[in-house]
DNA sequence: GATTAGCACTCTCAATGGCAGAGTGCTAAT
DNA sequence: ATTAGCACTCTGCCATTGAGAGTGCTAATC
């Protein structure tokens, strides 16, 4: 079998995805020979496309229309055809500037970081930042809404933030809820999850029945947002996955932005990427969700914290431009990492 | 002009619009003298069809097609037809369950209301919980996160928390760190924006430069976070705004989606509604954005604290289900009031 | 032996025309 | 005022056609 690849094959194999990148359409014969720099003629390119279509590296939409890459192409081309790019000055630039800002307000942040990859890049953009398990608490406000009702404030070591609404079935006065915040926020405060005991608390200084449930409700809450893994996902851009992918069928977009919608869907995916060191793109049926597998994607991961990881990618179509939307994903994951991180003392 | 609307009248009117929801298909005279429980034929039925078209309230997608409601018909239609519903027991129920527990993270119940909200009505919904701009400070706390780097989180007296991320020129010591937390704490907490004095805070208790810089900082970021108003808008179903609209045209769907994307443009929309205090429905070109020409919007507000609003709405078709769109509405805005405001003491 | 020109073949796409069906407006009768 | 009937109009669907694009194969060429 002298069917392996060659040289030629490969530039041939390139100009056909650059050409279906650019133009989206079925390339030809004619087409690869007038733009891809080999002085042969289109017969010759036909007789090479045929044997890269026996290699599954091409397909033909009908009998005869131009050649289309297969996910294995695209495979081929990630791993063999793109060097490592940078991202251009004026795309590196408006990154950077997302991140100059001194002071800056963590969610906005993020949210606006899922927002520009994805109008960089012309696809949805996920960004995730993930919470650590099991953290100490730091400090803990009790604010009082009404009389039978309190928000519950925790702030942990890591300076995550949870805000609980909680009901309670007596009225309590202004000042019980003051004590009470006062002796959680003592009590509580440097302590982890597992050491935090609920029975032991109500036993403090003299609260009347009130004040007992509110403290006991207080830690109830305190845990439920310890233990829960508060864990938002950003998204930008869906818009994009509309322009980007009518040509797969308008039910199967109508499928892939109910999924997105769906929170632990993406999380599964993200979460993917934060074993994996390097980045990843996972083209087609690469993909173990159904909803993804006409489309590709392009992920990695990026450091918030010494040992953790957050995690972020971009949802296109399989016929993306991968050289540019990877050197953005890697350029953005960088840049987050580097605002987000605490550099080891 | 005996032109005016009769009884006669907005019974058909109602039927072509019932049947025009139900089926999304143009209504012909004899489907309305079928259903429409009157005893007269479709030629009478053609006859008023006509003067209604006359008056601007039906009109034909072509010359041999059956009727298709106007806007100004579906506006006749949600002022005068249609009276206060509530929703179904099913989906009552529904919307109860979001609300049961005893304790809930904030955010979250938010996201997952607009998540149920755009289920239960097939359309695209958005909650919003606005801040109170200017408040008094509750607790501030300086997260040590690297040598050059400390997260300020502050606590509003209303509940409301903002994490900023802050870069410092010189490095500084956990010690600092820990003593300018609490002394900004201190200082800073039960004062509103306008009397936190970054000049005077400086000339803190003997700091070195390093713990200078560092008040420095977290004071702007403080201030920073007080004075912007960190508004999130929650955003659910937007895959629905694919499936119902697609006839409109595939690009127009995409800006609206564009649209959805930048939130600031969702901002005007939800503000307006907080000056009304009824339920609002703007049907196609009664919205003031371009993007939302093509829809129908239901939107009203809901209190979170005394003297404080916030609002919600969906984006759907203009052939949607008014009646109980606008019930469901309702009924999340009441749930969600009750679940968020403090009753008055 | 690799490459190429030439040609027949296949398939899509856009335009065309015909036909059934749905719905209308109008007129004349009730 | 209502209705039955009829001619008319327009869509949607189907089949047909012809141009165009691209292929695979064969025979000639370097």
């Amino acid at each position: 079998m002298e069917t392996d690849m060659d040289s030629r094959k490969e530039q041939i194999l390139q100009t056909v995805i650059h050409s279906y990148i650019f133009t989206g359409k079925p390339v030809g014969s004619h087409t690869v020979a007038d733009s891809c720099g080999l002085r042969v003629s289109a017969a010759t390119i036909r007789n090479e496309m045929a044997t890269l279509e026996k290699l599954g590296l091409l397909t033909q939409p009908h009998t005869s229309a131009g050649r289309v890459p297969t996910d294995i192409a695209y495979r081929y081309y990630v791993d063999m055809l793109i060097g490592r790019t940078r991202p251009s000055p004026k795309d590196a630039e408006a990154i950077e500037r997302l991140f100059e800002a001194r002071t800056r307000e963590i969610e906005g942040l993020l949210h606006e970081a899922s927002l520009l990859l994805s109008t960089l890049t012309h696809t949805a953009a996920l960004v995730f930042a993930p919470v650590t398990q099991a953290d100490m608490v730091r400090h803990l406000d009790v604010v009082m809404l009404g009389e039978h009702r309190v928000m519950v404030i925790v702030i942990t070591s890591r300076g995550q933030v949870g805000r609980m609404l909680a009901d309670l079935g007596e009225p309590v006065s202004a000042n019980t809820v003051e004590r009470a915040s006062r002796y959680l926020d003592e009590s509580i405060s440097g302590k982890a999850l597992e050491n935090i005991d609920s029975d032991s608390l109500v036993e403090g200084p003299g609260f009347g029945p009130a004040g007992r449930e509110l403290v006991r409700i207080a830690v109830e809450a305190v845990r439920g947002y310890l233990s829960s893994i508060e864990e938002r996902v950003f998204i930008g851009g869906t818009a994009n996955i509309v322009k980007e992918m009518e040509h797969a069928g308008a039910e199967w977009v109508q499928t892939l932005l109910e999924a997105m919608d769906k929170q632990y869907f993406l999380l599964d995916l993200l979460k993917d990427l934060m074993c994996e060191k390097h980045l990843t793109v996972r083209i087609g049926e690469e993909n173990r969700l159904r909803e993804l597998q006409k489309c590709a994607f392009v992920g990695t991961s990026y450091p918030i914290s010494p040992g953790l990881l957050g995690s972020l990618g971009v949802v296109g179509p399989t016929c993306m431009d991968y050289a540019r939307t990877i050197s953005m994903v890697e350029f953005m994951a960088e840049n987050l990492g580097r605002r987000l991180l605490s550099p080891p003392d």
